[in-house]
DNA sequence: CTCCCATATCGCAATATTACGATGATAGTG
DNA sequence: CACTATCATCGTAATATTGCGATATGGGAG
C-alpha cells in the first residue's frame, strides 16, 4: 500500500489535508513567501531564490499551480507567477476555521 | 535524491512546512477535528472512528505527537489524547500571520 | 532560418510516507 | 500465575515525494 485512502474521509478533511501538502515543503513557502513579499509577478529569479536546481524548483512550480494559490502567466520569453488573491483568502479561511473551532477547555487529563 | 535540502530555507520555512506536513493527511485532520469536537480526552475511539487499522492509527497519533500538537497520558491500560492549547495556538497565530502578511494588492500580470 | 534564453517535461535514483499484520510491552482481571 | 485488553513498535510492501541531469518546447534576437 502507501496510497492515502482517501476514501475513508470527508471532502473537507481531504480538502484541508491536500492545502496541507501543497505547503509541506520549505521551498514552497518560500516561493510563497518571495511572492507575497515582492507583492506582484515574478518572472525568473525564482531559481537563484532557492538555489535549487531549474527542474526541481519548475516542478514545485507547478504543484502550487496544481493546489491554484499561484497562477503563471507567460510573458514573452519568461513566465511571471503571482499569488491567486482569491485561492490565497480561501485558504487563510479554512486554515483559520479549522484553527479556531473550539475555545479549547483545557479539559484534559 | 529525495530528501528534503533543509539546510536551503530558513528556520521559519522548515519550521512552518513541517507544520503543515503534520496536517497534511486527511487522517490526522480527523482525528483533530474529532479531538477537539470532543473537546476532552479520548481513549480508545479513534480506531473505530477513523476506519484505518490499530497500527496505522498509532502511527498518525505518533507524527501528531512528534509535532507536539497532541499529547497523550496514561490513563490505566488505556491512553488518553488531547490537543496541547499552547502548541494549538502556536500552530494558529504562525498560520495566520503566514497568511495574513500582506493585502494582497492584485498587482498581477 | 539559426542561435540563445527561459520553462517545462522526462527519466532516473534516493528517500519518505502510508498501510497493515505480527509481535512486543504493560496494566488490569480472575 | 495465566488471560485479556490496549497501545506501541517492528518488518515489509506499495506508493509518493524530492531532486537533478538531460532533453524538449517555444519565444525573442540577429
Amino acid at each position: 500500500m502507501g496510497a492515502s485512502k482517501t476514501d475513508l474521509f470527508t471532502e473537507q478533511q481531504n480538502e484541508l489535508a491536500s492545502m496541507a501538502k501543497a505547503l509541506a515543503h520549505p521551498a514552497r513557502i518560500a516561493i510563497l513567501q518571495y511572492l507575497v513579499k515582492t507583492n506582484a509577478c515574478v518572472c525568473g529569479d525564482l531559481v537563484e531564490e532557492l538555489g535549487l536546481a531549474q527542474a526541481t524548483t519548475s516542478q514545485h512550480l507547478k504543484e502550487l499551480k496544481n493546489a491554484g494559490i499561484i497562477q503563471g502567466t507567460i510573458e514573452g520569453a519568461s513566465v511571471c507567477y503571482c499569488i491567486n488573491p482569491a485561492v490565497w483568502k480561501q485558504y487563510k479561511q479554512l486554515f483559520n476555521s479549522f484553527f479556531g473551532e473550539v475555545s479549547l477547555g483545557n479539559k484534559c487529563c
